[in-house]
DNA sequence: GCGGATTTATAGCCTTGTCTAACATTTCGC
DNA sequence: GCGAAATGTTAGACAAGGCTATAAATCCGC
């Protein structure tokens, strides 16, 4: 979930003024460390929607990582209470994992169609929607939501 | 520099395909190792056109991290050839460290301005922008630029 | 139901990015 | 031009995320 923080943020000006983005880095290293997490749980809820289970030599095939980093990671999302899993078995989402997923999977989709119904093809759009997905606040997606609606 | 590869990706579907999004992780974790690279320069290459000269102190409060953290990350930029520093001394970027920070300034005004033309706030487009701009591909940028310049 | 193949776990290493504490240098006011 | 304040560096800690190598467990074909 990304923290979506309101930090002072003085106006836009054309030309340069650092102070003006000072501001925003906070919010944006926020957001990157929560980017790991959310691909995790939403690749997990798609494997267990799409075949059942989540088993970590999917999700590491599906990251382009090895199983030993991945099963790190789960390590770390289940101290954080987003996952639950038993040794040698397959991994659930708790109901907060479950929730994140859910949530990130609806910005995802609205990235996504919004990229495609601006004219870009589907394969970059998949490409570009996955790195932005982390950094859009809620009010540009309520924006991307309309335009891909709109008439 | 986001390196822009194009990997394999499958045919967008609406109904979820972990495949489709496999390739794309490659992608989105290449531009997460650059992302910080990145800002650094881009801040540098403001702050000397803004008051002549890049100090580690301006850099950290821009940034909103502590000195020291800065001046490890002025040697990593340094190794990799982005910057030149002497002890003691406020930092220049290279020819290739000046290549970079104007692609990115470009990135970034092209994603700003989009996102105010679409009807975003200033303050939250700033934000947005510093997080999104890692992320889209050029042809992605190409439609946004298109889009803020329409009629 | 045994044994090999697959999967998972663990240990250990490396790098990056963050911090604090302690020390060194430079800058600046007077 | 001296001394205090500001700035910069170094050292050392810690977590995260990646890897390889090795060990353990599970799964599956026969």
């Amino acid at each position: 979930m990304r923290d979506d923080p309101h930090e002072a943020l003085p106006a836009v000006s054309d030309d340069r003024s650092p102070d003006l983005r000072v501001g925003a880095f906070q919010g944006v290293r926020a957001a990157r460390r929560n980017e790991l997490a959310e691909d995790y749980v939403e690749l997990i809820a798609e494997l267990i929607h799409m075949q059942g289970e989540a088993r970590p030599v999917d999700i590491a095939a599906s990251l382009g990582v090895k199983v030993p980093t991945v099963s790190k990671t789960l390590d770390r999302l289940s101290r954080e209470g987003l996952i639950t899993r038993a040794k040698y078995r397959s991994v659930f989402l708790t109901e907060e994992g479950r929730a994140l997923a859910k949530e990130c999977r609806r910005r995802h989709e609205i990235v996504l169609r919004f990229l495609i119904s601006l004219g870009l093809d589907p394969e970059t759009a998949e490409r570009d929607a996955e790195g932005i997905e982390h950094h859009v606040s809620e009010r540009t997606l309520a924006l991307f939501s309309a335009f891909a609606n709109r008439s």
